[in-house]
RNA sequence: GGCGGC
DNA sequence: GCCGCCAACATA
């Protein structure tokens, strides 16, 4: 038996399924900062945009419609791309004529008005990328060295990255980034794994156990 | 990125 | 070259 990511939805409909919209703020990402509690197929995205400040169709989706669910507002996620794209070769003007309505429709704002939420692990986990892009999951596609060093950098203690290198070298990628979940917060201990099914959730849930950790300190040492 | 229109 | 429209999810 494993344990299922909302093994924490105890209750009657405490209902984590669809889970909560997150509150993630446009100024949290200023400056190419990458906010902590993302899953590594998103830190890798930001870090890929922050650095060629463009991302391909492929990952603007991946990484758009995540930012959405993690509780990017529309006029924030327009002004976190044309900002990011700006700093690049792509003006304003050319962003408002060639970007922006792709990223209104995604928020239902044109055409059919239908809102679009993030994709789940299995269809990210199932697209490979092609040359010059950066979407897809890292636990599948990295190289081992490049896994091992991405792991590192995102705070995974030394003697957590082999157990993680070796689950993704089977195949387990789910399995694998949960336990980068596991190395890189306060999980509940009764948990003995987790599987990942859906980025915002991964980082919705990273704050969640950082909030509550936050204000259980403070009742401590107020 | 795909489809479509001029 | 100009432009519009689309995709996702879970769930019964
Ligand atoms: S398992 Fe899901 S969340 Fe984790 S890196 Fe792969 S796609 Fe992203």
């Amino acid at each position: 038996i494993q344990n299922h990511f909302y093994a924490i939805a105890a209750e009657g409909h405490a209902k984590t399924s669809t889970f909560a919209r997150g509150d993630l703020k446009r100024a949290e990402l200023h400056a190419g900062d990458v906010p902590a509690g993302m899953p590594l197929c998103m830190v890798n995205l930001m870090n890929k945009l922050k650095d060629s400040h463009h991302l391909k169709h492929g990952g603007r989706m991946q990484l758009g419609l995540f930012l959405k669910s993690c509780g990017l507002t529309m006029e924030e996620s327009l002004s976190f791309w044309r900002d990011e794209f700006q700093k690049g070769s792509v003006a304003s003007d050319r962003f408002d004529k060639q970007y922006a309505y792709s990223i209104r429709h995604t928020y239902g704002k044109e055409g059919r008005r239908k809102e679009l939420s993030c994709y789940g692990c299995m269809k990210i986990i199932n697209t490979t990328p092609g040359p010059g892009e950066h979407h897809g999951c890292p636990y599948k596609e990295f190289s081992e060295p490049r896994l091992k060093q991405s792991l590192s950098a995102i705070g995974v203690p030394a003697a957590e990255v082999a157990p993680i290198v070796s689950l993704a070298k089977e195949n387990h990628y789910q399995l694998a980034c949960g336990r980068t979940f596991m190395a890189t917060n306060r999980t509940d201990p009764s948990e003995s794994s987790i599987v990942v099914t859906n980025p915002a959730e991964y980082f919705n849930r990273a704050r969640m156990l950082r909030r509550e950790e936050a204000t259980t300190a403070m009742d401590v040492d107020p």
